[in-house]
DNA sequence: GCAAAAGTGTTGTGTATACACCCATGT
DNA sequence: ACATGGGTGTATACACAACACTTTTGC
């Protein structure tokens, strides 16, 4: 008979890949380790599941410790099982992946800046455990989603305009989009609508400032609607 | 400091959504439970993580003891951690699923054939646990990914027809397929091949046989190629 | 020769891509 | 007035969807 008691049970840690972008880069979210093992070299933000939360709630206590932000785009990535991932025993991670605007997080105290910090996606440390795997998996997620879901919006301000949009897609997609299409087709979707507002202070013409429709999207969804970049 | 024995761990299970066809309807295998909770209820096929098996290795341990089956199509899911999914206490599911055709599994021995069955998707019985939500996710997934990746083969017999493939699609899709367009896009995409041979003894035209051509399949994944119905 | 399923092309329609110039603003 | 990025439309190629008849086989 199957009983709980029966079975030897794996330790379950969470792990978030972070990505943030600040206007230039995407950029990761690793933390640097203060215990052994892999002392002093860099990780994802995570810990231990505990008994009376989800996954998705560990996550998000997780970071709220770790980053002290709330209210992320949060999804569940994989469930990482390797029997040696971990030298201290069986752990599995269940990894999430969050997207976060950076600026909104410089504004937090209470973080030791030199245990938290953002590294280009370029240019990463050696990360300990499998957590380069881990981030590459997340990766490429983020990639393949961006292109179908109008994910991308949490990483910026509130209110933003095309051009930050559209830069912030090439960062994802390391690849050019052309402006003209890239507008017909962000427009036409519906999921952002203009403010009415322009940002001057610029030394050239003031753009537009526009903002995630959330209210318009769930409509749209609903619909059973295809977004395409 | 984050020692492993700090912290309380919970269960883990592997539970596997199996799709099968039988030429006619998609199905799902189920077992009926025998222990309580749920007794006589049916389940997915499930079991605990040992410890020295990464989850995918324990999914296809449970498969190969519930079914005898191996080697068949596989592939995480997600990881479903609910508090309260399950009465005995904390336990975690990260779910599998897989696609088998259920006439290799009519030969094998040793399964009591009241305790393991095919359902139509369409007719499931009631679900212990939220195996019922975990089917709804993976069939979810079924559908998305079956557009884009050439899977499914592994429903079918090693040789079939085209007739025989569009009828799983339309099956999985659950909407009607134009033939000719099937055909050229299913051609074009070089997944699969003639074998040359015809099936005789129908009382119609005899239909060519195609087999899925995988040393060209993993060819064409590296240049990164899309597949789409 | 008839029933039953296999097999085969073309055309229209819509969608994605490629591309270059004018506009508004600050200095 | 000039430098800087913001904003706009069209023409072409390509992909997808719709559609009906002929062929082969067994009885």
């Amino acid at each position: 008979m199957d009983e709980l008691q029966d079975y030897p049970r794996p330790s379950v840690t969470i792990d978030c890949v972070v990505f943030g972008y600040d206007g230039i880069a995407l950029s990761l979210l690793l933390i640097n380790r203060k215990e052994a093992p892999f002392i002093n070299m860099w990780t994802l933000p995570g810990g231990f599941l505990f008994l009376e939360e989800t996954p998705e709630e560990s996550a998000r206590r997780i970071l709220k410790s770790k980053t002290g932000l709330n209210n992320l785009y949060l999804e569940q990535l994989y469930t990482f099982g390797d029997v040696k991932r971990d030298p201290r025993g069986r752990v599995l991670s269940v990894a999430y992946y969050a997207l976060v605007d950076p600026r909104r997080l410089e504004l937090l105290a209470g973080i030791a800046a030199n245990d938290v910090k953002w590294f280009e996606s370029s240019k990463l440390p050696k990360t300990a455990f499998d957590h380069k795997e881990i981030i590459k998996v997340a990766y490429n997620r983020l990639k393949a989603k961006v292109t179908y879901q109008p994910i991308g919006f949490e990483l910026l301000d509130k209110k933003f305009t095309l051009t930050e949009l559209q830069f912030l897609y090439e960062c994802i997609l390391q690849r050019p989009i052309d402006k003209r299409n890239f507008r017909k087709r962000i427009l036409e979707s519906k999921v952002i609508k203009s403010t009415g507002e322009k940002r001057s202070g610029q030394k050239n013409r003031a753009p537009e400032l526009f903002e995630f429709d959330e209210l318009q999207y769930k409509n749209l969804v609903k619909e059973g609607f295809q977004f395409k970049i």
